[in-house]
DNA sequence: TCTCCATGGTGATAGCTTGTAACGAACGAT
DNA sequence: ATCGTTCGTTACAAGCTATCACCATGGAGA
């Protein structure tokens, strides 16, 4: 065993990476279609072309799967918003940002703000990751000269989930609404 | 068949009727413990002394048990909003009740608000008691003389459901926040 | 180059789930 | 008392998670 530079470019790694990135993204089709609670191990294997109990050389089982993509899904989010702040994003911009990054894949805002397993911790790092989106939207607060940035952060992050999350679990559906003007009334109450 | 005054008073659907109460209140308290999803019709069945594919004598399947499940909390919700609304309660009274409601069984308000299955669709009647929980909320909206009733309406509605499902998938955990005040400071900002 | 072992893939198996089917018992209406 | 609907049972198919034993392969070292 060479040990190699101990950043994966070992090719028994790199394989091994590679099949791990697939599950994922069949793992993330699955989800897309039917939600993650419909998410199958067995299924994404067959998908990959190779059989059941193969995938559990590479995820000790279903939870590690989903905790992988949850962890996924922060990260992304982490990334657009620390994207749109470098951008110099000021509030409404950050807020359209996060609704584009929702609308893109409604299931995976849900995975990290949907309704929570009872029985599911969330493992360290990705509350590591949540802080960094706090932290970066407070950023983005101070940098408004707001008042009270923390709870103008606190406001964006309670009033814009209230819509978001409404919006893209389909609440409007019957009502004559137009979810973006409603998204924007929200934005324009945050000082 | 005796036909009789056609309300379920006949032996063999007052048993039919108290079999399905069983079954319902049983399922509340494992969707309670485990989510939603970790449902078992199988369970409930042996919890209640019977072999599994018993229960599907009174259900046509898991699906139908979870929306009876729905369509109870949206009566539940329902006559809550409806009893506050008698009882003269003002918008901040209607959203305490509404609070209390959802902390009473935090699954059973992500059952209505939470995360969507992609592929349930709602049957009529449900979304006919939204229509008139939405209708009593107008109503005390109206009755608080606020300028613009269906926008009040629409903030109530957005904000709180913002705070208070944040609250309930315990988001809040580990900040060192109120979950009650800042309820409240929502609570403030609807007029 | 050859050996050898960790790695990866397979089928078999246990135990769970949803649901259907076939059979027998019980209950109630006539 | 009879007779048919309803109810509960066991048996079963198909799917899932997850573990196990076994076999092939590929890369690291001699």
């Amino acid at each position: 065993m060479a040990r190699m530079a101990e950043s994966g470019t070992t090719p028994r790694e790199r394989y091994r990476n590679q099949v791990r990135a697939e599950a994922k993204q069949l793992a993330w089709e699955q989800i897309a279609a039917d939600g993650a609670s419909a998410l199958s191990l067995n299924a994404v294997a067959k998908r990959m072309g190779m059989s059941g109990p193969a995938l559990y050389r590479y995820f000790t089982g279903r939870d590690e799967l989903i905790t992988e993509l949850i962890r996924d899904a922060y990260r992304s989010l982490a990334d657009t918003f620390r994207d749109a702040a470098a951008a110099g994003a000021d509030l409404p911009d950050l807020a359209r940002a996060l609704r584009r990054w929702a609308l893109a894949d409604p299931q995976r805002y849900f995975l990290i703000y949907g309704t929570p397993v009872p029985g599911y911790h969330a493992p360290a790092d990705t509350t590591t990751i949540s802080s960094e989106i706090m932290a970066t939207l407070l950023g983005v607060c101070g940098a408004t000269d707001s008042p009270a940035p923390f709870a103008t952060a606190l406001a964006f992050w309670t009033r814009l989930h209230g819509v978001l999350s409404l919006e893209l679990a389909g609440q409007f559906a019957g009502m004559d609404l137009d979810p973006e003007a409603l998204f924007e009334a929200e934005i324009a109450t945050l000082r």
